[in-house]
DNA sequence: CTAAAACCTAACGTTGACGTCAGAAGCAAG
DNA sequence: CTTGCTTCTGACGTCAACGTTAGGTTTTAG
């Protein structure tokens, strides 16, 4: 399928496909005249790229991991790295949990007794 | 206190201070030659900043949060704001979980039974 | 009193993941 | 054939939360 089919199937923009092969994340064939061609499975490849961005990974960790994910098999030092990088998620979800413990208490303190009530 | 016991007691730069009061999240006093002065309650407050930055709350919203947070009161708008931003976070929790389990799940993969004993 | 340390304002630099625009070329339909 | 949509390669623009540098003042330690 061409950029314009996978940018749809995927719903990420042109731009970012370009920028992700750019990235080295993404190996789309070309055409004689070109245009990057790819196969059913980039869909997946692109939707564990948007998963990994949106958990905090950058494009360098990402093209590191891939190997793997395309091997299935890790280093040692991979491993290490997928490892840091699950505990820094899981660092990263206490926080927000914590966060929005914080911003519940905000709501209940400031959703008091009915403020417009006091002293009438 | 001043900028430089503020920044030493909360672990944040003083560019970071500066940058506050800047953006409206902070309002110390100030001595006779300018210099920025900090009641102590500021400590809790740059944690509070701090904890809301990290769960991805940009300056603006946290400059609409501040002033519910110091009148303890809220208004509907602010009370919608303040839930929409805890909603966001629970999604982003999920959305971190969701990867940190394909991250597992691509731990497991590639440490599989022992590659280098394949076929031998 | 003086030198070092801390502070000030102003303003440019950084980073990452794209957005956007320019100009040229490929491709399906009538 | 040509109209119009898609794609191509640069390359500059964006945005947020600071980092950094410059040049000057204030405070503190000795």
């Amino acid at each position: 399928m061409r950029i314009g089919d996978l940018a749809t199937r995927t719903r990420v923009s042109v731009r970012a496909l370009r920028y992700y092969e750019e990235q080295g994340l993404l190996a789309p064939t070309r055409s004689g005249s070109g245009q990057r061609h790819y196969a059913d499975a980039a869909v997946n490849r692109v939707r564990l790229i948007q998963q990994l961005y949106g958990a905090g990974l950058s494009s360098k960790t990402i093209a590191e991991l891939m190997p793997c994910v395309d091997a299935k098999v890790s280093t040692p030092e991979s491993r290490a790295r997928l490892a840091a990088e699950r505990d820094r998620i899981n660092a990263q979800i206490a926080e927000l949990t914590l966060a929005r413990d914080r911003l519940n208490d905000i709501i209940d303190v400031t959703s008091g007794p009915n403020p417009q009530c006091d002293y009438v």
